[in-house]
Parts: structure tokens; sequence; C-alpha cells
DNA sequence: GTGATGCGTGGAACCGGTTCCACGCATCGA
DNA sequence: TCGATGCGTGGAACCGGTTCCACGCATCAC
């Protein structure tokens, strides 16, 4: 290279080097429209020449774009690293991302706290648009969001609804009917659940399917109790349950991790799975397969939701919104194992 | 806020309306040296009621400052979420990258792939610095990054040893050391190791700690594995080094995850712990905790190491690296359980 | 009363790109 | 031969901030 050490050399440099224009210089690097074979060439070897990368934020500001976007994850990061829900997400979103050819910032928030300091930095603009996985019913970050005109997609339903947001959500109320209609057919007649937290969608959605299918198959909807879709939390929510049930023959469990912890309190109290309580879980992020015996559950179409999510967000960014943004549904697939 | 909707306020705006020059307006936005009381107090005024919010690019284009770090993971995510090494290191970089008001960029690469697109994006000057975590042989990043002059601090030596980066490490040799004299004190004569990968220096120096203990008190330091830091890999290097030297009596495993393994591998051979061997392992991050029996292990100073990368990165980007740039060592601590 | 000092201020240059627009030139059909 | 067309090009404006520097004015010591 012909720079002298630590000096970035720039676009004028480059068009002095490849004698053209800054303005046939940037055309050129950019793709090449409306360029001579002859100027281009020059200018493909001046950039080799010199080792030239673009300023970001000088291209940023004559742009207006970043080429980077957030995703955000309203989570501690605690849940962040022990549920494989989100080490699956990132690794999709990661790679949808490259694919794109965009940069991943992640933003890591305590739900609800730190909005101000999270709010601030978007309106900055370091980022041209933003994904948000898991939220929680008392953000406000849907409205903020769409007051603040950025691009967001929402990876399940944000409680907020606003026709500002595009979302990308799976069919949780399903899933739910499924799962208890499951129990149902193979005869359980107590039937139980372990919802997820009530202030997440994904808690609710799925709680409120397995409601639909037992009452309108005539049987109670009273054994109910919220998690907090880790393992631990499954295993006391399952305690709970079966002191106040113990005729309990069926349980549809919001997670797998949760189902996981069930599983173990169930051992520890005798209960045989499947004949003695069935069971269902939700995720079959590899997690259901490793337990023993293996968990009849649903396939939580992540991959798919992400790369839709990633995929909408890079077509809003280039092309609008597209009136209205758009909502769309994937639907969780029943994995038949050992449990149920 | 007097702005029409998805307009973003200029300063341009904001020095108008207080009545003042761009040149005040900037001054008093940023912490307001040399402005008078009225004319901040204008500023103030004018930014409160637009809803100015200074735009990042400009401002970075102006300030060769970007305000975010970028911390590099060159691990396969599948690691990264299942080594709580990595969750305890993003939840203390993440803290401590909010106390020195930058933003974190998380940039997540497969060891040694991708290193053009990654070298791309730093030379584009989208971070000021960045923290490297988890450095493997054959990569040629501490190189690449040094030669691109930019701010950064390694956690754990890279091996490309280059006096152009800063350095965070713990005495990995010494914790080697310790773990065979402890393991040497309590009577043990035929002593091995579940060693870390080859490639990584955490694994190397642990082990050569070992080494040297060993080999001072005139003992075999023949039986060694290696294996991958991972439960699974920890558990078959176990059995490798049974099968290869069942006599014996002591093994020091570079992470406790590995020791987790170890464990499970030892009770399906009917070898009790401590009594039939002892072991010793390295992280306390949990897992040593929760194992039967508990881990005697050390203590990774993990958040020491990390706030210090952190401290120092900033105070590089702030004051330049202060000739040379820093080694700075940890030691880890011992601490003792049931397992040695 | 005078010159030195210092503070608040605004004009203007600058950071490093992108893009509008006008212009020159070659090509083409009539 | 002439005017219309279109392509490649470069000058210059622009994106939205920061900061250098010169200037006016009030304060102060002598």
């Amino acid at each position: 290279m012909v720079r002298s050490e630590g000096e970035t050399p720039t676009l004028d440099q480059v068009a002095r080097l490849a004698g053209v224009s800054k303005a046939t210089a940037s055309r050129a690097v950019n793709g090449g429209a409306r360029v001579s074979p002859q100027a281009q060439a020059a200018v493909d070897d001046a950039v080799r020449r010199l080792g030239f990368i673009p300023n970001a934020a000088a291209r940023s500001l004559a742009t207006r774009r970043t080429g980077s976007i957030g995703l955000i994850v309203p989570e501690s990061d605690e849940r962040i690293f022990a549920d494989p829900f989100f080490a699956r997400m990132l690794h999709v979103v990661t790679r949808s991302v490259k694919a794109h050819d965009l940069q991943l910032v992640l933003l890591l928030t305590q739900p609800g706290k730190e909005e101000q300091r999270l709010m601030r930095y978007l309106r900055g603009r370091f980022v041209d648009g933003v994904v948000v996985a898991s939220h929680h019913r008392g953000d406000r970050l849907a409205k903020s969001l769409a007051d603040l005109g950025l691009p967001t997609v929402f990876i399940g339903s944000p409680w907020t609804s606003t026709d500002r947001v595009s979302i990308v959500e799976s069919d949780g109320v399903g899933a739910g009917r499924q799962a208890a209609r499951l129990l149902i057919d193979r005869g359980c007649r107590a039937i139980g659940t372990i919802a997820g937290p009530a202030d997440m969608h994904a808690g609710h959605d799925r709680l409120e399917g397995w409601r639909q299918e037992l009452s309108e198959a005539g049987l109670g909807v009273d054994a109910v109790v919220h998690g907090d879709f880790t393992e631990v939390g499954g295993a006391r929510a399952c305690g709970v349950l079966l002191d106040e049930f113990p005729g309990l023959d069926g349980i549809f469990a919001a997670s797998d991790l949760m189902a996981a912890g069930a599983i173990r309190e169930l051992a520890a109290r005798g209960r045989r799975v499947p004949e003695d309580v069935a069971l269902v879980g939700y995720d079959d992020l590899g997690t259901a397969e490793r337990t023993d015996p293996p968990l009849t559950t649903f396939r939580n179409p992540i991959g798919a939701m992400a790369t839709e999510a990633i995929r909408l967000l890079a077509q809003w960014i280039d092309e609008g919104p597209g009136e209205p943004p758009r909502r769309i549904v994937f639907a969780p697939e029943l994995v038949r194992r050992a449990s149920a």
C-alpha cells in the first residue's frame, strides 16, 4: 500500500490517484452506474493501492443510512443465556443479517428499565431499524418506536398494539389448543398447565388456546400456574399444581425448559411420565430430546420467524413500510415423542 | 414539541430558535464551556421544545469518535451460549460499558473465518476501539487490529504477540501450579489433567503450570488429554485419561464444565470423588457449586478482567495508548470445596 | 487614562462522503 | 447537415455537526 501508517485514505485521494473527480470515484466505488470501463478500472486500482475503505460516518451522513440494525432484547441477561430460545434466535438473526449485508447491534436492556437511554440511542440514528424480541406487557417500547418513525419489526406480538410496526409471530393459541386436544385424545381428563409469564404474549396465547379447547370439551380450566420459562420455575410451578390438583393426569407446559423442571418434580414425587401424567412441552430446541422421557412438544418456528423479521425490516428500510406494516403468523409444528 | 412529525430537528433550528449561532448552540449542547448562563438557558429551552437529539453520523464525522466500542468474540455461538464464561463476561462488559457512557456492539465471528468482513467493518470506523475475548492460535486478529491502529484490548493473551495492543489476563500458569500443588499435598501421586484446547492460551497456560509443578516434585506429566471446554468433551477426555492411566488418583480440569463431565464419567466407572480420585476445576461460575460433590476450583476473575479491559480501552480512546500498551495480570483465587 | 487580559460570541472552515445538475461529446435518425 | 438523444463527467451543494480563530467588550492593574 502506498499510504503512510495510521492515515486513513479518503475518497479525494483515490480520485486524485485515479485521475478522475470525486463524483466519479464515488460512483465507481458504489457499483459503478454511469461510469466508463476505463474510469472504473482506474478507480478500482487506486482503491486497491491505497487500501481505501469508505468512512462510515461520512457515508451515513450523506445517505441517511447506517447499514446496521438493532436487535432489542428486553430481558435480563440471566434469562438470555439460560434459555436456548435466545441462543437460537441470535444464531438465525446473525446469519440472516449477514445475508442482507447489514451489521447487527445487540441492544440488551432490562425490561422496562433504561428506556430513556435506549431511545436516546435510537434517536441518534445509529441504526436504520430494529427487531424487538421478547416483549413484556409494561413496556412502552412499541409506541415509542412507532412515534420515532423507526422501521420496527416485533418477533412476537407487542402488548400495546399499534398498526405502525410489523409483527412476526407464532400461533400460540393454536398450539395451546392442539396440546389440549392431544391430551384429551389420549384420555386425560384432569389437565393442568404451566403457563408462561402472564406479562408476555407467548405465555398468554398458549394459555388461552389451552383454555378454549378444554372449555369446548367440557373440562375444567382451573389448574393453571404461571412459571417464568426457567427450569427451576417449571419444577416449582409443577409442585404447586400437584399440591392443589393431586389427580392431574395431563400437563401442558408453555416451554420445554419448564417441562423439564416438571419432569424432575414428577419423578421426585414418584409419578411416571407419561403413564401417570402425560406431558406436552413447547419449543423443541434440543432440551426436548434430552429429557427422560423425551418430550412431545411443538417446534417453535424461531428460524422462520427471525429470517422473516429481518427480511421485512430490510425491505421496509429500502422501500418504506408498504402500507400497512405486515403481520405474519407461523404455525408451530407438533413433534411427538414419548412424554405424551 | 414544535416540530412536525417525522422531521428530525437540527442544531441549526435549535440555534435559530434560541437566537444564538450554531457554534454557541453546539457548545451549550456539549456541557457548555465558555457559554453565558443566558445563552445556555435559551439553548436548553430550544432543545427541549424541539426534542433535539444530535445526529450521530454528523457528530462522528466531526469528532472522529463514534461513542461505541466492539466486543469481538471469535467463537461459535454454541459455545458462547453453552459456556457460562461468556454469559458472565457479557454481563460485566455490558455494565462496565454503560458506566463509561459507551455503546456496545457485539461482533460474533467464527474463529478465523470472515476476518475480511470483520476488518472491513472495523476499518469503516464504526467503533472507536475493540475488546477481544477468547483468542485462538490461528487468528491473525491481533496483528490485523494493531496494523489498523485501532485501540485494542485483549482479554486473555493473544498468540501472535504484539506490543501494540493492551492485554488483561489471568495467571493461568500460577493456577496450574497451585492446582498441582494442592493435589500433591493431599497425597495424590498419579496426577492427570484435562487441558483446554491447545490453540488457546487459557488451555496452554494452565497446562504449563501443572507441568512445571509436577516436574519439580518429580512426578510424571504424561497424563494429558485436551478437551474443548464443554461438559461432553470433559467426560470424553476423562474416559480417555482413565483408559490410559487407570491408576490416576488426581485430576486437574482446566474448566468446571469439563470437570463436571469428568465427575459424570468417574461416577459411571464407580470411582468416588474425592476418595478415589481428587478433582480440581477452574472458573467458579456457578457450575462448581452445583456438581456432586461441589468442586474445588479457582475463581476466574472475569469481572475484574472485563472491567479493567473496558477501563483501559476507554482511557486509550480518550488519551492515547500511554506508551507502551499495558499488560495486566489478575490472580485466580483458590476456592476449596469437596472435590479435592 | 491606557494597555493587557479574558470571556462570550459568531463566521467560516472542516470532517468525508453522495448526488443534483449542467455540460461536452459522440451517436443517430431524418 | 442539423437537431435530438444519451452517456460519462466534474463542479458544487449538501448531509449535520464541531472547532479554530478573530473580534468586541468589560474588567483590571498600573
